[in-house]
Order: structure tokens, then sequence, then C-alpha cells
RNA sequence: GCCGGGUUGGCGGAAUGGUAGACGCGACGGUCUCAAAAACCGUUGUCCGCAAGGGCGUGCGGGUUCGAGUCCCGCACCCGGCACCA
């Protein structure tokens, strides 16, 4: 890309001058390991000084099409953090690991017959060699993959843990079964249904037990994608309702799978959000997701059947406006209530034309399960069908009756609503469709229409024992909820959107379950003495995949291909049996949903994290704090995936005691993405950005051309399938490792994504040249450097910067560091100065931005020891104030003048000086002085 | 529809309520060179003006203030998330 350099300045900060000095002093620190962080014990055991600092990247898929320049962005911004942190005496632990499991791997072995493992462990090596060569300060012995050996072994082992664990809504905590069962056995717990636990079988106790277990099977609606062969959770399924990989029809379907109770800990996870130093972004993402909404469970009497219908409401206030009650087409009580004959007098709208109930039903049944999630979306008319059955209002005795409609899920709150016309947009629409009544509760506003949501004042609301007329909707719904209570006709809770996380997968590549089943088909956990459960090697890697609409098919694990593996001989302490082994796979969340812990401990034989490890590394700095990860820095797509998964384990792990943390991640930062322009042919084709021409005409307007061919521009995310990706190996190539970490560090602030440029990668390049030229001499290579005083104009810039890269360091605003360091540096170059008393200063500030080329320079200057641990600059608060201050002079708000003036001049001096100012003067125009503002020694204000 | 974030030169961006546009890219002019590239130096919001200086200017409309990119009210548009969630 750069023309040869034939200059005779043979030490010329070039890309080959920079590719030579990073190389070596990256050969440097990997052989003193300079930047292994000592543990308080085990093998990694050491003295540490100071402060300790956590520090977490997202880890990387390995993929196979290596890196592009917006992978390294977060990457670089915690290496800078973590070497600013060491150079202020901190203990940093920073390490990269790998999230290695994944279907880009399967797929690759599908194509090829090869082993997933080995091509994934040559995608490791290689992305290994492109970051070490950005020169990250990482701990390398640290560094792990989920899919070693070692590792999975603990995902197994958390596994079980969940497994073996349920949850006490008394203490609000996850507790062993051990626990649950020895209360059953002692007589202190009973059976839900109060059977003791002697009068019990086997297989009940068995089916008591695993009933409430955090990670269980069960047999319920889930995502089933016969196109990718395998169950799918709610997060990878898209809007459309087909699959994020492949764009494959997604169906609900009925079948038993592994699911993990997140739902138990709805209000942990929301709550502990108010305890982390988290983006409110992110925050609201994930209570939004949670879904939280308190409100009531009311009961509607069904004539003619015992069981009554139980609704959920967030306005229980409503309730004498509820004209009418709909059930989800798929609940539970439909066949049940569903009439023998349509009543007398039944609106032939209600009956969709059909002869009995019992057919409409059916008939609306089989519509609805048609009915992709697509087309609910697209089409939100309201449709249903009468059931022939009456409900009763409790608080006011009137009858109304019960449809069936698509409008209520059956997935959220009972499944079934009372239908309040008057206060509900949706109920209202459909109260127009079937010619229900609409009665208002809360007064709406004069000319009103429809139904209305707002505030207001409750009206048409009373009986013999609630007078709820003239009441505000709170007090309204205290007022039903109290009298519901007293009524035994409902009660105030609270429901959730979550829902238990679907956690088998019909996949080859990921981590087996370490669970067997007896002859009794019930799940059993493997002893840890048999973990990890290694994947078998199997004829075939691919999933068993259908017809992509073949809705019927059912799910076929890889693993169930090998019987010699699925049956096994096991004593699990009654002697010799068989057992079957689970077939399924666990999905790619596993591994990273625990990952922060091991970085304390990687290589420990005996136990997930040691106690004192975890503590030091991850455990609260204060009372009641939540501890966790200092730094974790990640792109935003995981803010409901990967963030809600991570600390619903990690708050596993703290109820049953393995670690004294709360929470995985204290404080969260979400870098934002580098997006670069993207061209498409005519046939809407990308084409490769790096070959597009960009063309000029007379009028000054763009155009963008592939060959002879024009393309149109598009701007997008940096990347393989928008074919708009720059390697760093480009960047290393022309600039140096260096370079591209200050331009990437410069292009903005971190949490806002930025369009690549790679023409404006030359400014870094020029800083660091400039910088270069300051210390060292272009032909000779000789050190420039003198032991001059300094000027008082230099010491204050010195100062001012000091203290500016520091806060901005702090505040991660790399970017405006950058600005600083560059005015310092040209500052110097300006005036001339070479001082030590300057430069050294500066090269220690440039060092976390660019550390090889701040090591080359710092040895140069005669420190034989590396940088990594010299303390950072501080500012000396009697050179923060100039000489100098420019004064600004306003008349009516405008600038009018400006004087150069000494920083402790009193306000009266100020003034004169500033009514003497002439423009000001000319300003004045002779008018009266109404007031004069003095902010000594930056401005005066005055009004006329 | 709901929730969150945003809108500043040709471009990326900077500004504790106090000189809007730091720093960088690009562009223009110059130095060096036979020439070009690289590098270096200078100019660069816009309009009027020879200049001094002045007018206008941070999405739009109001307001608070001596003074608003920044605070308050209303609106438009863009980005992200959720969405028939009772």
């Amino acid at each position: 890309m750069t023309t040869p350099d034939l200059s005779p300045a043979s030490y010329r900060y070039t890309s080959a001058l920079a590719g030579e000095i990073e190389q070596r002093w990256q050969d440097r620190w990997a052989a003193e390991g300079t930047f292994e962080a000592p543990n308080p014990v085990g093998d990694l055991a050491g003295d540490a000084t100071g402060d300790k600092f956590f520090i977490m990247d997202m880890f990387p898929y390995p993929s196979g099409a290596g890196l592009h320049v917006g992978h390294p962005l977060g990457y670089i911004a915690t290496d800078v953090v973590g070497r600013y942190r060491r150079m202020r005496g901190d203990n940093v632990l920073h390490a990269l690991g790998y999230d290695a499991f994944g279907l880009p791997a399967e797929i690759h072995a599908v194509q090829t017959g090869e082993h997933p493992r080995t091509n994934t462990e040559s995608n490791i090596a290689n992305m290994r060699r492109q970051l070490r060569r950005l020169g990250l300060a990482h701990d390398p012995r640290r560094s792990f993959a989920t899919i070693d050996p070692d590792f999975m072994r603990w995902t197994q082992w958390v596994f079980i843990q969940i497994f073996e664990s349920w949850y006490d809504q008394e203490q609000g905590r996850a507790r062993p079964i051990s626990e649950l069962r020895a209360d059953y056995e002692s007589g202190a717990r009973t059976a839900p249904d109060g059977t003791a636990w002697a009068d019990l079988t086997p297989i009940e106790r068995s089916v008591l037990i695993d009933s409430v277990r955090l990670a269980y099977v069960d047999e319920s609606p889930v995502n089933w994608c016969p196109g990718l062969g395998t169950v799918l959770a709610n997060e990878e399924v898209t809007a459309e309702g087909r699959s994020e990989r492949g764009n494959f029809p997604v169906f609900t379907r009925n079948l038993r799978q592994w699911k993990m109770r997140i739902t138990a800990y709805s209000d942990r996870l929301i709550d502990d959000l108010e305890r982390v130093d988290w983006p409110d972004s992110v925050k609201n993402m994930q209570r939004n997701w949670i879904g939280r909404s308190h409100g009531a469970r009311i009961s509607f009497p069904v004539e003619d059947l015992a069981t009554p219908i139980d609704v959920f409401t967030t306005r229980p206030d409503t309730i004498f406006g509820a004209t009418y009650m709909v059930l989800a087409p798929e609940h539970g009580l439909v066949d049940d209530l569903t009439a023998d004959a349509w009543p007398a007098e039944t609106p032939r709208t209600w009956t969709n034309g059909a002869e009995t109930p019992a057919e409409a039903v059916s008939a609306y049944r089989t519509m609805a399960a048609a009915k992709t999630d697509l087309e609910r979306q697209e089409n939100k008319e309201k449709t249903g069908v009468f059931t022939g059955a009456y409900a009763t209002n409790p608080v006011n005795g009137a009858r109304i009756p019960v449809f069936i409609a698509d409008y209520v899920l059956t997935g959220y709150g009972t499944g079934a609503i009372m239908a309040v016309p008057g206060g509900d947009e949706r109920d209202h629409e459909f109260a127009e469709a079937y010619g229900l009544p609409i009665v208002h509760t809360v007064q709406p506003p004069e000319g009103h229409e429809g139904a209305f949501t707002g505030q207001g004042v409750v009206i048409g609301s009373t009986n013999d024992e609630l007078a709820l007329d003239g009441m505000s909707i709170d007090e309204a719904k205290a007022a039903v909820i109290a009298w519901l209570q007293l009524h035994g006709a409902g009660e105030g809770t609270t429901t959730y959107r979550l829902r238990d996380w679907l956690f088998s997968r019909q996949r080859y590549w990921g981590e087996p379950f370490p669970i067997v089943y007896d002859d009794l088909d019930q799940p059993i956990a493997v002893p840890d003495s048999m973990l990890p459960v290694e994947l078998p090697e199997v004829p075939d890697y691919s999933p068993k995949t259908y017809e992509p609409e073949d809705a019927e098919s059912n799910p076929e694990p890889p693993l169930a291909r090998v019987p010699e593996w699925v049956n096994v001989e096991l004593d699990l302490g009654d002697g010799p049996k068989t057992y079957r082994r689970e077939t399924n796979t666990m999905p790619n969340w596993a591994g990273s949903s625990w990952y922060e812990l091991r970085y304390a401990d990687p290589h420990n034989a005996e136990r997930l994290v040691d106690p004192e490890n975890e503590r030091y590394w991850l455990g609260p700095r204060k009372p009641g704090e939540t501890g966790g990860v200092d730094l974790y820095v990640g792109g935003v797509e995981h803010a409901v995936l990967h963030l809600l998964y991570a600390r619903f384990w990690h708050k596993v792990l703290f109820d049953l005691g393995h670690v004294s943390s709360e929470e995985p991640f204290h404080k969260l930062f979400n870098q934002g993405y580098i997006q670069a322009d993207a061209f498409k042919d005519a046939r809407g084709v990308y084409v490769e950005a790096a070959e597009v021409e960009e063309r000029v005409d007379d009028s000054g307007t763009k155009t963008y051309w592939f060959g002879d061919e024009q393309v149109t521009r598009e701007f997008g995310k940096m990347g393989k399938s928008l074919k708009n990706a720059v390697t760093p190996d480009e960047m290393y190539e022309s600039y140096g490792a260096d370079t591209l970490r200050v331009y990437e560090m410069s292009m903005g602030p971190m949490d806002v994504s930025r369009p690549w440029e790679t023409r404006a990668v030359v400014g870094a390049q020029r800083f660091l040249q400039r910088v270069w030229r300051l210390l060292v001499d272009e032909d000779s290579g000789e050190l420039l450097v003198d032991d001059a005083d300094l000027d008082a104009a230099t010491l204050h810039v010195l100062h001012v910067t000091i203290e500016g890269v520091r806060s901005d360091m702090e505040g991660m605003r790399f970017n405006t560091a950058v600005a600083k360091l560059i005015e310092l540096t040209n500052h110097l170059t300006k005036a001339g100065v070479r001082s030590r008393a300057a430069v050294e200063p500066l090269v220690l500030m440039l060092a976390p931005l660019a550390p090889h080329l701040g090591e080359e320079l710092w040895s140069r200057l005669g420190h034989p020891d590396s940088l990594t641990h010299a303390p950072f600059p501080t500012a000396d608060p009697a050179h923060l104030s100039a000489a100098s201050v420019t004064c600004v002079v306003q008349v009516l708000g405008k600038v009018r003048g400006k004087l150069e003036v000494s920083p402790d001049i009193s306000d009266d001096e100020l003034t004169a000086l500033a009514l003497a100012e002439p423009n000001v003067v000319r300003s004045i125009d002779g008018r009266e002085i109404r007031k004069v503002i003095v902010r000594a020694p930056k401005l005066v204000s005055i009004v006329v």
C-alpha cells in the first residue's frame, strides 16, 4: 500500500520500523511474563501489590474468517485500561478465552468431514496470532477455550449443581436437593397434596423431586426448527418466527426437553440491576425482557362448571367494566366449558356459522394453530368464537359470555382475560366486532372515543359492599384486591414475561449433558469423578434435518447414533447397572455463563475456582455490594442473552455457597461497532468494497464504480457478509499495531458506533512519527533528549495534559486523551523542547495507547525495565494555572473583546480593563451600563 | 404503540451554563524535489467587508438566563430494543 521508503532516514518511524519494534517487545513481554497477575493461592500464587482490578472482554467465537478491524476495538480499549491501571499500581487480571462451541464449526465439519475440534483449534491458533500482533497485555496462563476438556468438565459440574438444586421460595434462594429430600424424610415437609414421603412410591418420590429441580426435563411447547433439526431458545427465534440462523421456519411443538428454571430468579434478576454499574439501556432491556407486572389474579365462576376461570389483570380497578371473557384457544379449560348447543339468541357473528359450539371451537383452534407468528403479527384484526358458556362477574353478578380468541396468548398470565372494552384498546376492538357491551369505569375526557386507558376518576363501579366511584385508579385497585381477597375470589399477584430457558439442542458440537437415565427413565447426574463426559467420535456430525416445512418431524440428536456410547454400564453406588446417556447437548451459551470465574483460577483441578481466589478477584469490595468483574466490555447484542444467563448461573452458584459475589459483572460497558461503506451491484449482490472506486462528476455528485459497473453505496456493520471487512493484518503491514490502536481509540467515544476510514489512519501514524522524531534522530538513531529546565508555558501545557489524560483514562474517553497528547506533542515540537522532564511523562502517558512505541522510547531514554509498572505521571497543581489567561468580554452576551490577564487579577481591576477596551467601548456605544457580571479571570459580561 | 439513545463544518468528532467547531481526515496554498510521492509549514463554519470589524450559525418552535450546543416545555426526524404481554 505505501510506496517503498526511498529516503535516507533509516531511523524513521515507518511501518517497517514499527513492526520490528512491536515484535521485539511482544517477544520480550512473553519471555518475561510481564502481564502475569499473581493469585492469592494455588498454582498462580504470588506476591500481589496494590489494589486488584479484574477486566474482561466478551470472549470471541473463533471464526474461520479471522478478524477484521472492528473486532479488536473493545480489546484495545480494555488493554488501554489495564495498562493504565498497572501504571497506577493495580494488580490487573486480564486474559482472553475462546467461546469455541458453535454452529459454524459443525457446518464446516459436515462439509469437510474434518472433526470440528480440529478446525476450531486451528481457528483459535490463527486468532491468537492476529491478536498477539496487537500487543494486548493479557496473562497467557489464564487463557482457555470452552471446548477444552478441563473447562467443559466444570461447565458440566455447574450443570449438575443446578440440576441438584431447587428454589426455596421462603428463603428466596436455591438450596441443594439433598436438603429438600432430608426435609421430606424427616416429615418436616410433605408433598403438595399432603401425602407423607413414606407413603410415596420410589417413582412418585423421583417425580416430586424432579418437578422442582432448577434444571429439569419437561414436555411443553418449544420452538422446533426442522430445517436445522434442533429446538431453539426463544431468544434464537426472529420476530418473523424463523430461525435466526438459516432463516428456516420455526414451529411450536410439545416436546420433551431440558429447561432451566430461570423464572425462579425473576425478581432478583430485576432488583439486583439497581446494584450494578451497567448502562441504563441494557438494564431496561433486561427489565423489559423479564417483564414483571403487578396486578391481580381473579376467579370468575362458570355456569355449570366446578372450575372457575382464573384471569390475570393489571387493572383490577376496571372489573365492573368486564363485559365478556376470553381464553386463549389452547387454554386447558376450553373443552370442559364448551357448551353442547348454542344458547338461545346467540348472535350469528359469534358462531362463525358452525352448528355447535364444539364444532366452532375446533375449527377456530385449527385455524389459529395454522397461523405463523408472522401472520399473527401482520394481521391484528380481532377474531374469535363464542364457546356457548357464560361466566359470572364476581363484583356485580353480571352474566358474561366466554369466547376463545387468538389475541389472548397462552403463555402469558393465566392464558385468560376478563375483557374490559371500556378500558382496553384490544378488548374494545373485539367488542366492536362482536357487538359486546362497552362500559367505562374511568371517566374519559369530553369527546374521547374508544377505550380510555389514561388516568381519571373511577365511575360506575359500586356494589353493596364496594364503592369505587370517585376514587383514583390506584385507590380502586387496592380496594378491589382487598374485596376479592375477602371473598376468596382473587388476590394481588405479579406475573412475568420471562419463560424458563430451553437448554437442550440436537447438535453434536456442544457440551454433552452429564446425565444418564435409569430403567425408570429418571434422570441421574453422573458422579463428579466421571467428569468430563466427553463427546464420542461419530460417523456423521450432521444433525438430522428435515424439509423446512415438515412440522411433524422429530428431533434426533447426532449422539443418539452411537449406541455404544449411549448405553453405558455404571456403578452409581448400588452395583453395576445399564444406563442410557442423555444425547442432547448444551446450547452455545453454557460456557459463557460462568467463564468469568475460571479466569480467576484457570487450572484448578479440585474446584471450579478456589474460594480465596474468587473472593480476591470477584468478591464485594464493601459489604452490601454485589462484587463481580470490575470492568466487562462487549457489544450490546448480548443484553438479554448471555448477560441474563450468566447472571442466573452466577446467582445459583452464590446461593449454593460456591462464590462470594452475587453478580458476575459489576461494571458493564458496551462499545460501539465499527461500521463501513458497503456496495451492492444491480442484482443486489454485495461487491468487494475495497475494489470500489469513487468518482465525482461535474456537479459534485459522487458515484461508485466496481469495474465498469455502477454500484450503490450502503452503510453497515463491518463484516464478511457485507464484503467490507478491513483486516488488522493489512493495517499492521501498512502502519503497525500501535498506529492501528491509536487510530481506533481516537475515532470517537467508545460507546458509539463509528465509520471506518482507512485513509484517516495516517493521522495516527503522523502523530506517532512526530513523537518519535521528537526523541530520536531519524538519520542516526541518536537520542535527541536533553536535560534542560522547562519554561513556564511548557510546564503549564504538560501538567494540564497530565491532569486531562488521567481523567480521560478513568472515564474511558480515549479519543480526547489522544487529542490532548497530540496537542502536547505539537507544543513540544513547535517550541523545540526535547527536555527529559517533558518527554518522559509524554512517553509514559502514551504507553497505554501505543505500548510498543512507549516501551521502545522508554528503553532508549535509559530505563532497563519495562514501563508496565512505571508510575503514571501526576499533575502538579502548582503548574495547572497559566501565567496569563484570555478573558472574554461580552456585551449583551456577545463577545466584543479579549484581554490577556494574570490569573489572579481582581474583579475590580478586570472590570476596569474590560471597560477600557476600545471595541467594548464602541459596542456599549454610550449606553448606560446596567449590570456587570465578573467571573475573574475568564469572563466579564456587560449589560446595557 | 411503549422503552432507551441520538441530531454540531465537506467527514469523524470536541466543548464543569461562560471565546462553538479542540484533535484528526479531507480540501486549498506553500517548502523540499527535475518531477511526483512522503514529510514539513500555513489556511480552512458561512455571508458582507480592502481592512478594522460586523451579520448569521449546534434538527425545528417556544421559554428560563447577563449569557444556552448544554437547563425547561412542545415538535420533527434518525438509530436500537420490545410489541395483541391483559
